[in-house]
DNA sequence: GAAATATGTCAACATCATTGACGTAATTTT
DNA sequence: AAAATTACGTCAATGATGTTGACATATTTC
């Protein structure tokens, strides 16, 4: 197994004076790996205790935002997820009839269908939460505290900035 | 809308001088989803490349590290990706019809299957980590390239370590 | 030669996503 | 008040990705 690892290094050689336009630059393959390793551990965990009730991964982030947002209508939960109407009615269903979730209908408008959690559904949702952050605090204190600010602005670049009104995360004071 | 989002924050205020054991620190909602939607469009943009030749997610993973690893053999790639054989052999049939990989027997092994990218496949994988190593950079950029460590520690601590001798990413040294 | 290994393949199934159409209740517009 | 729009629910069909378990074949190792 003779290691080819490098041979890509090799088509864009540093030509010291060479004005070439812009060598190509390697692609960051080590963060490129580190987050999908990274993230399918972060959710792999969750998925593990998600079983048990007979729930996936779709199942978490529903009464994960739901958990966040009390009150959160469909609509909204939609345009979170950025899934289909369709694909959030089936976890709905299975949510609702385990109790987990419930839904009254709003006092304004009382065509939507407002979403809060149970007992049983805030139990799991923070049992969840709890495994992330457990994995999370770790890894923040190997770095140091203080640079977890950092991180926060490091993933915050990541996303699309195009999107309606950002997501759900820093806007609380909107 | 009135957002409850603090309402969590209220559950465990901090009595100072109360000697409660631990109190249960509030999970990072940040972080985690942060994480949550930065990885959603880390891979969002790849995919839609990829649905150009009718490719998903999976052939993304299979091709990213072939790439990385040319001559890798099948069961090497089960062992990184940790899917079933029968998922891997789907996607495997895909791209080796759509002649974006190539299989050759090992020298040592005839058993072994290598696997090696086409010209057309390093194609395909070259856009695809561009596209990746183009979002990474801006990110690392935002933060200061001096905090790329930190990134690199934190998301490298996010994954689970009793993993039988690390995935692929770090050990290039080893 | 027998056993173990590397790979391929088949059948059956689960989860999560999609699109498109349609129905109903409630609100808003005209 | 009728008409249009909105919020939601639901049905049917489909696709991508994952699973388990069984079995076949070629090759290597003991």
């Amino acid at each position: 197994m003779k290691s080819t690892l490098l041979s890509a290094a090799a088509v864009a050689p540093a030509l010291p004076g060479d004005a070439r336009a812009l060598p190509p630059a390697l692609p960051d393959f080590e963060l490129i790996e580190l987050l999908f390793f990274a993230y399918r551990d972060f959710v792999g965990e969750p998925d593990r205790l998600l079983e048990r009730h007979g729930f996936g991964r779709a199942h978490h982030r529903v009464i994960h935002f739901i958990n966040r947002h009390p009150g959160l209508t469909v609509a909204e939960l939609l345009d979170i997820l950025e899934i289909t109407k369709q694909s959030l009615a089936r976890v709905l269903k299975d949510l609702i009839h385990g109790d987990f979730v419930e839904q009254k209908a709003g006092a304004e408008d009382r065509r939507q269908r407002l979403l809060f959690l149970t007992d049983k559904g805030r139990a799991l949702a923070d049992g969840l939460a709890a495994m992330q952050h457990q994995r999370i605090s770790r890894a923040v204190a190997a770095i140091g505290p203080e640079h977890r600010p950092m991180i926060a602005r490091f993933l915050a670049e990541l996303i699309d900035k195009e999107r309606g009104a950002a997501p759900a995360t820093a806007p609380s004071a909107s």
